[in-house]
DNA sequence: AACAACGGGCTTTTT
DNA sequence: GCCCGTTGTT
């Protein structure tokens, strides 16, 4: 096979090396994923057993595509052989096999954000310790971090400096609260994404037999954005691959983003350490931006102190200069770059060519604003996933029981949804008496004769009732096919009843219901997949959706739409237009990186991620007042555009559409002036008072003429008609009947109110 | 126990 | 500004 010809001279050394360690740096757009299919694909191709190789990805996405790409250059059917995927899912399908080892049931369940939170809360709780010094975030971050760092409970107890650390920030039962929440996961059958990791180190440290067979199995090692690997992951791959060393990392030092959660820029500059012979491989020819791009791009980075030396460079024509768009509000930069985007697509493309990179997800607002009144079409990516959604998370709640009754999250979730009138005591006691005889819920209500609890007669014959009905599901989590099981469960819990209610027909409760079905749809789907006429069942779907997130979902490229994310969730894409907007200090780098070098290191990586994902066009724009918290607060340019070499910027200031109030000020001087506060009240720039009061009549309802008897669409509300008005100006109110709401009192400045007739 | 009203905190990023 | 959770009300 001549498929390696398609590779550049220091791509294929780096594709045609199999044994021993190796570290690839691949600088953005170099062709690192093409290195790592071809890699593997001559691997195969020298006789190795794809039963012997290991990829791990960050993402299940890029699993799925790298296996596709393999399958498609060595042509056979063998690709799927290998063990592919992300840390999360390759353990816990391990520690699935494995669980008896360490204690658990083999369908454990994976728990969420949400679902430990709730729980932390429920132990803070319990432990009569006051909320506000100990916040379930802050609890559970620092449960994480220590996870992430393998400190066990015991451990955690024992070290003085973490004692004294915590004694400092007034946590003193930091310990207490990790080791029950320890126990409580582990009655309830439960593991965190934390635990994935945590629990596997556990294995493969106390089960010499077990790190020999996977040792074994997986002789080749293939880890992909090894720059975001965290302690527990690093460890895993050190111990893996001890007894071949044939391992390959692949990664770029530049695009480290996701620290905060524990990843470890020093595995990458620590490779050499542990394989002292390793070979070093460099992929430095970017084949994806422009010139401008590209020498932007590393005009800033080169500011960072920690990194590996390189020289990113590339072929690509010089192309446009990065316009640099200043607005005075983040509404106005919505409408900027909206009416940008519409006249670009005009020129020629789809509009699937654009992306809006921010750094947080608020920012989306006043670009979907402004898309949706040009009639754009677009997808905001990220935010609250499709299973993060309380409707879909509720059911999934009673599939996870049906699989593992002793989840208590899912427990604590359901029990009293749709109502069954077991309130809040009970539930308490229930928790209460669980701690007391050390076992989980279920087991108590499931026999209360043996597990007494002072909770009434009736309430117990009604949680009764609900055991029966979790218990009927459980006969056929492994009978049934997901499918029909889990259409029984959407009718038989009542959640379906409870969507399509008489009183919940507004337009959120549709959608609601919508979300319903299409999970169902989706379960369909998993059904009908089934390969060799196997029964796949709701226990075989509940193992596969805790690892899915939205972006695995992405349904094929029908797609015709702009695209806008957190410039995190673009990392590994590209896009021919990038608009990388909110480059304000304070909002990039976030207020919350100014504290240290190496944070904010880290923020100017970021800002590299960001700049790099651009192929043909880079536009970067910020505002000189935003919003937050329903004030309107003034920004200065981020220090990031000051780090821009000027011979790649140039500059443009859109005028204000409303005129009037003139002050075009003109761009900053460059020299220093950039950072220059604009803000405190430069010249021209509208009064606080003002910008709040333009931000108020826009696309709102106050001046609009309303009179009695109009028919109106409320976004929320959906039709009414207006039955009063009162008040003038910003305070003219116009009492509405809704049909399915009753009748409101609205004020006008704040309703989205479209007049029908 | 169920619902409305109020208040507080939040907003960095997520497998 | 908005969401969430808590409080107050019947």
């Amino acid at each position: 096979m001549n498929f390696l010809n398609e590779l550049n001279d220091n791509q294929r050394v780096a594709a045609e090396h199999i044994y021993g360690a190796a570290m690839v740096i691949a600088g953005a757009g170099s062709g690192k994923t093409r290195v790592l299919t071809y890699r593997i694909a001559h691997m195969m191709e020298n006789g190795i057993d794809p039963f012997n190789i290991l990829a791990l990805t960050f993402t299940n996405k890029a699993a799925k595509e790298m296996t596709e790409r393999i399958s498609n250059i060595s042509g056979g059917h063998e690709a799927k052989n290998i063990t592919m995927g992300t840390f999360h899912s390759v353990f816990s399908k391990i520690l699935r096999f494995n669980s008896d080892r360490i204690g658990f049931p083999s369908n454990f369940t994976i728990y969420d954000t949400q679902d430990s939170r709730s729980l932390i809360k429920d132990i803070i709780k319990g432990f009569n310790l006051d909320d506000k010094a100990y916040k379930p975030s802050q609890v559970f971050g620092r449960i994480s971090t220590a996870k992430n760092n393998l400190i066990s409970p015991e451990a955690y107890n024992d070290n003085p400096d973490i004692k004294l650390e915590d004694k400092q920030s007034r946590r003193p039962e930091m310990g207490r609260i990790y080791t029950s929440y320890m126990n409580r996961c582990q009655r309830s059958g439960a593991m965190d994404f934390d635990d994935l990791l945590y629990y596997t180190n556990v294995l493969l440290r106390d089960f010499p037999d077990v790190l020999h067979y996977y040792q074994h199995k997986f002789k080749y090692i293939l880890v992909d954005e090894y720059q975001d690997t965290n302690f527990a992951q690093y460890l895993i791959i050190k111990q893996l691959a001890a007894a071949y060393e044939n391992i390959c990392v692949v990664g770029d030092d530049a695009q480290s983003i996701y620290s905060f959660r524990g990843a470890n820029i020093e595995n990458i500059l620590n490779f050499k350490k542990d394989y002292p012979d390793f070979s070093l491989f460099k992929l430095e020819q970017n084949y994806r931006s422009t010139k401008n791009i590209v020498e932007a791009a590393n005009s800033v980075i080169k500011n960072n102190k920690d990194q590996i030396y390189k020289k990113v460079w590339t072929d690509n024509q010089v192309g446009e200069k990065i316009e640099v768009i200043r607005t005075l509000t983040d509404n106005e930069e919505g409408r900027a770059i909206s009416s940008k985007i519409f006249d670009k697509q005009k020129l020629g493309g789809t509009y699937n060519d654009f992306a809006i990179l921010y750094r947080t997800n608020r920012q989306s607002r006043s670009f979907e604003e402004s898309l949706r009144k040009l009639n754009i079409p677009y997808k905001v990516y990220g935010g609250l996933s499709f299973y993060q959604r309380k409707e879909i998370k509720d059911l999934l709640a009673y599939f996870r029981l049906s699989a593992n009754p002793n989840d208590e999250e899912a427990l604590k979730r359901v029990i009293n949804y749709p109502r069954r009138a077991i309130g809040k005591t009970s539930i308490e006691k229930l928790i209460v008496a669980a701690n007391k005889y050390s076992t989980s819920i279920w087991e108590i209500i499931s026999d209360f004769n043996k597990y007494p609890v002072d909770i009434n007669r009736g309430t117990q014959s009604k949680i009764g009732v609900f055991v029966t009905m979790i218990k009927s599901f459980q006969v056929e989590v492994n009978e049934k096919d997901a499918f029909t099981l889990a259409e029984r469960i959407a009718k038989a819990s009542g959640i379906m009843r409870e969507l399509v209610s008489e009183k919940n027909k507004g337009p959120e409760e549709v959608e609601r219901f919508q979300n319903i079905e299409e999970l169902l749809a989706g379960i369909q789907e998993f059904v009908n997949s089934s390969e060799d006429g196997e029964v796949k069942t709701l226990a075989d779907f509940m193992l596969e959706v805790a690892l899915l997130t939205d972006a695995d979902q992405d349904k094929p490229e029908e797609k015709n739409h702009v695209s806008l994310m957190t410039i995190h969730s673009s990392k590994g894409l590209e896009f021919p237009n990038v608009f990388l907007v909110g480059l304000e200090e304070n909002l990039f780098p976030s207020q919350m990186a100014l504290q240290s070098r190496t944070e904010l290191e880290e923020e100017r990586r970021l800002f590299y991620v960001a700049v790099t994902r651009a192929m043909n066009s880079c536009t970067i724009s910020y505002a000189s007042s935003r919003f937050l918290w329903g004030q309107s607060i003034s920004c200065e340019p981020s220090r990031f555009l000051d780090e821009i070499d000027d011979a790649y910027l140039s500059f443009n200031t859109v005028r204000k559409p409303m005129g009037r109030h003139g002050s075009n000020q003109g761009f900053p001087a460059r020299t220093g002036g950039l950072n220059k506060p604009l803000g405190a009240a430069p010249a021209g720039l509208r009064s606080l008072k003002e910008v709040k009061r333009t931000q108020q009549s826009q696309g709102k309802s106050e001046g609009i003429v309303i009179k009695v008897g109009f028919d109106v669409q409320h976004e929320r509300f959906g039709k009414g008609k207006v039955t009063n008005v009162e008040g003038t100006g910003p305070d003219q109110k116009a009492t509405i009947f809704f049909p399915h709401h009753g009748s409101k009192t609205i004020l006008l400045r704040f309703a989205n109110l479209e007049i029908l007739n």
